[in-house]
DNA sequence: ACTTTACATGTCAAATACGACATGTCAAGC
DNA sequence: GCTTGACATGTCGTATTTGACATGTAAAGT
């Protein structure tokens, strides 16, 4: 169910087109929802069908632009602040970092290495992302958002590179 | 086809019963991965079909306890290693909170308080079971695991609680 | 002119996951 | 003796997700 409120909370933020929304999943959210256009793009569909979105504008290429309407936002409204949330996760990188104890010390360390330049490879783009904020001083509202990836990431990365360190001791 | 290797690494862990798999996803995989015993007994078969994992033992209640083979654990050493891992994830939590600047400061405020009762829950739980690990004197593999989850639950809890507070200043 | 690349939308079969239904075992409390 | 609850395994229809296939548009480089 969570894709129809992804794709809906999306079109909240600004009007786009599936291509655009594609990207977005891929870039912004691919550490929360992952989703391809062959599944953005039927849903797009339902949505309108179902009065929550509606097309807004047709572009070049045959883009067709989708826009939230007031219904539209009342339910994802009532989805955020009504329904109850489902707390379980799928992230297959946790789960390699729990099976991590079975794999024999050289091993262990090779796949801590990998994630670590994975980790500082993320870091260094939310930091960008964040110093891009207050370059253009607008008031972004989603600021918040990216400090918490930056301290979440600054977390793993330290962690990381304990686990490698008291390996070599 | 994680799960497989999900299944795999909690077999190659101890032997177990399809029952006592259920469980383990249930309590200590949640956070990474979620499976019902609808998925688990179907995987099951296929894995010992595949002979990555035999049937050791049968006990009371019709129950079936499986063990990995050693064809499994190199089958499992190998994903862990050498297969490129998805990065991608799928967090219905964190979707919720990506979308949180698209309330008004009354509704999101009232998730916030929500999460971080929820956060304040779970880091609770991981405290007791590191408590649990420190009286137990064994050297328990997964204690880093289990302080990572402290860490990320810690930053998670102070991050909540200055939207909070920050928004009744 | 031609080719490559990014833009842009769609479908479909196969794999995976979810929730409900179904069945049976055993111990403990009443 | 009976009932409740935890243990234990399974199937099945539906829904969701994936990856491949399919098609066309426009800009930019060569």
């Amino acid at each position: 169910m969570s894709l129809r409120y992804a794709v809906l909370g999306l079109l909240a933020r600004r009007p786009s087109t599936g291509y655009e929304l594609t990207q977005t999943f891929d870039r912004s959210l691919s550490t929360s929802w992952h989703a391809g256009h062959s599944q953005i793009y039927p849903e797009l569909a339902k949505l309108e069908a179902a009065g929550l979105i509606n097309l807004v504008g047709e572009g070049a290429r045959r883009s067709k632009t989708y826009g939230i309407t007031d219904t539209g936002r009342a339910e994802l409204r009532r989805w955020l602040v009504e329904a109850e949330p489902d707390r379980s996760q799928r992230s297959e990188s946790g789960l390699r970092l729990f099976l991590t104890p079975l794999l024999d010390p050289a091993d262990r360390m090779q796949t801590f290495e990998r994630d670590l330049a994975h980790v500082e490879h993320e870091l260094a783009a939310l930091e960008a992302l964040q110093a891009d904020q207050a370059d253009t001083a607008e008031p972004e509202v989603f600021a918040p958002q990216v400090d918490l990836g930056i301290r979440v990431n600054t977390v793993l990365r330290d962690w990381l590179r304990e686990q490698i360190e008291s390996a070599s001791a």
